[in-house]
RNA sequence: GCGGACGUAGUUCAGUUGGUUAGAACGCCGGCCUGUCACGCCGGAGGUCGCGGGUUCAAGUCCCGUCGUUCGCGCCA
């Protein structure tokens, strides 16, 4: 027999009766009456009763062992009596009755529990993580981020992409955020940047004549954490030649829908996912009907330009005509049928605007073909009946109001329809996935700070319309310059991010110079790129997916820690391995590295303890 | 960098208006228990109430500072 197993603790069923069997695992939890003593033995399988009564010499020793125990045990299949076969337990017709056992490791006192689910904090669940990935909980979470991994790339492959590793040591990437950054020890006062995306990589593999590549690929970002970021994640990171953008959505709704539909019961719930094609939904549509380029479309509720109703001789509310004399909008959104909703409803939807900025959250409601509420008395009848046929609302609904400069007013229009939607309740439709593609994005945008054009997002994109959509007059116009870049959103998260890319030096070029960069810039920071596409470079473009965030989606879990193995704290600091920490003398003379770090704050016990000594 | 919440036993939490020796559950230790499966019963140990300062006759509780954790803003696809 096998040194530590015959059989994995789910395995065994009351077909096994009479075998003897040799099982492994730890001990989840023990019962001991006495002359007789239960014990749960669990390994990543299953759980499998193991018995020793009192007419084992083991008896004894066995009482001494602690949960978290690694045992080994040998022993006869045993068929249970009826009345206590546990239902609950795959394995629960059968149990072991033990007749040779070992300990292969013993086990300290735990710090929390492994066996119940005892609410311990993340910072012990961290430091102790091996413990904590033990729990029924996380084992579950892991192994579906694992198959939802093995499916990706079976589904990849099946298209015909090869999957390819790009280097971890690389260059500055053009994503924008913060780079980490790592010494070189042969080039003093040079450092490598972890990659932020493969982008370059992969659009550089295009250019080779690679195709269809993908790679699920490690990305490091230097900004701070949220519950749904971290410094290391994961894409699914995808790059095609010869292809338009019809042809990524054709290509990945596929796998996307697949994946969905493959994973969409892993919360119990079976859930209905979007069915292809998408929904493409060009970025200002999205920011005037959504209020966001990430769009939650299980809200069924959609915004409203209102500005032409605001602006009417014979509508009088000034706060709003102010606003738009000085170019501001107007958003409505619609609240239906909450003629029952008290007048603590609508103070506590304008107290949520007040917290987010706005000076409040207006609304009129509708009732016995009568307008009411703070504002009513400003918008005559006639304007009132304008704004419900424009709205297609009527008696029994209320319509909010957002009035501010065209960004901001989209923007908090957004939110308050998604506050809006959850403070009426039963709206947001459940048990589904719901995709879209966000398309047309803006190749640039104004930077509020500077004032100044700034590519929106991604510098690489192809605009559309090509090298001609550059040629303007005032800088200002290059904001109407759209991109060939799209997103695919679901149920309200941003999975992925893509574009067309531009594979012509001379446009790029161009593109760059538009907002003021030169050049020398570009050669210095892409030259190799730059270069290759002088080389002969295909049209090609693709995206990226977050696979962690869909990992979360499909565990419901808002914290992107729960869906990894092994995570940073909220500060990135890995209290399990010690990361980050000081380097030692020798290796920062080897690095030509002089630390230059911030004073101690002094504070007064120091400057007490100064003062004595 | 900024804001909110939290910080009490190994873990999760309770702790009233500031008032006797700071409690519960799980875990741990000891004892009992032959059909449990969240086994049960009896007993016990375990506390720098994050830290520092202040107010007070008296502080886990109030005030100030600080540190830590977490969520968010800024930042970031």
């Amino acid at each position: 027999m096998h040194d530590y197993r015959s059989h994995k603790c789910a395995e065994l069923r009351k077909a096994n009766v009479g075998e003897t069997v040799k099982l492994s695992g730890w001990v989840n939890r023990k019962r001991d009456h006495g002359g007789l003593l239960f014990i749960d033995l669990r390994d990543t399988y299953g759980i499998t009763q193991i018995v020793i009564d009192s007419d084992s010499p083991l008896l004894s020793e066995a009482e001494k062992w602690r949960n978290e125990y690694v045992i080994c045990v040998t022993g006869k299949v045993v068929e249970r009596a009826a009345e206590v076969v546990n239902a609950k337990l795959p394995t629960g017709e059968i149990e072991v009755r033990v007749e040779a056992a070992e300990v292969l490791s013993e086990a300290a006192v735990i710090p929390f529990q492994v066996a119940e689910d005892d609410n311990a904090g993340e910072d012990v669940r961290l430091r102790y993580r091996y413990l904590d990935l033990r729990r029924d909980a996380m084992q579950k979470k892991i192994r579906l981020r694992n198959n939802v991994i093995a499916s990706v790339r079976r589904r990849m492959w099946e298209q015909d992409f090869q999957e390819f590793n790009t280097p971890i040591l690389t260059a500055s990437s053009p994503e924008g955020a913060r780079d980490f950054l790592v010494p070189s020890r042969l080039h003093p006062g040079k450092f490598y940047a972890l990659p932020q995306a493969p982008q370059q990589f992969k659009q550089l593999l295009m250019m080779s004549g690679f195709d269809r590549y993908f790679q699920v690929a490690p990305c490091f970002r230097d900004e701070d954490s949220r519950a749904d970021r971290l410094a290391e994640f994961y894409q699914l990171d995808v790059e095609m030649s010869f292809i338009t953008e019809e042809d990524v959505y054709n290509t990945m709704e596929p796998v996307l829908q697949g994946l969905f539909e493959e994973f969409a019961d892993a919360t119990g719930e079976k859930r209905a996912v979007t069915q292809a094609p998408f929904p493409r939904i060009p970025y200002d549509e999205a920011m005037l009907k959504y209020g966001s380029d990430k769009p939650d479309l299980r809200n069924p509720l959609e915004i409203v330009d209102v500005t032409d109703i605001f602006a009417r001789d014979d509508v009088e509310f000034r706060a709003f005509k102010s606003v738009i004399e000085g170019g501001g909008v107007v958003r409505a959104i619609p609240a239906p049928k909450i003629s029952e909703k008290s007048r603590k409803f609508f103070d506590g939807l304008n107290d949520w605007a007040r917290g987010e900025g706005a000076p409040g959250l207006g609304y009129i409601k509708f009732a016995d073909g009568e307008g009411a509420g703070p504002i009513a008395k400003f918008v005559p009848a006639e304007a009132q009946d304008a704004l419900k046929a424009k709205m297609g609302i009527g008696d029994g609904d209320a319509v909010f109001f957002v009035c501010d400069k065209e960004g901001a007013a989209a923007k908090l229009a957004g939110k308050a329809r998604d506050k809006i939607c959850e403070a009426i309740g039963g709206l947001l439709e459940q048990g589904v996935y719901k995709f879209c593609w966000i398309v047309d994005y803006p190749l640039y945008e104004l930077n509020e700070e500077t004032g100044k054009v700034d590519f929106s997002h991604n510098p690489f994109s192809m605009p559309q319309g090509g090298e001609a959509a550059l040629d303007v007059d005032d800088e200002l116009e290059l904001l109407n310059v759209k991109a060939h870049q799209y997103d695919c959103v679901c149920n309200g998260y941003e999975l992925c991010s893509g574009a067309i890319r531009n594979h012509k030096p001379e446009i790029m070029i161009k593109a760059f110079g538009a907002v003021g960069y030169d050049q020398s810039v570009l050669e210095e920071k892409f030259g190799g790129m730059l270069s290759a596409m002088r080389y002969g470079a295909p049209p090609h473009g693709g995206c990226a997916f977050g696979i962690d965030r869909i990992v979360m989606l499909f565990c419901d879990e808002p914290n992107l820690r729960e869906v990894n193995a092994f995570v940073m704290n909220g500060q990135f600091e890995d209290t399990l391995m010690n990361a980050p920490s000081a380097a030692e003398e020798p290796q920062l003379k080897d690095l030509h590295i002089k630390l230059n770090l911030p004073k101690p704050k002094i504070t007064e016990a120091d400057s007490a303890e100064a003062k004595t000594a």
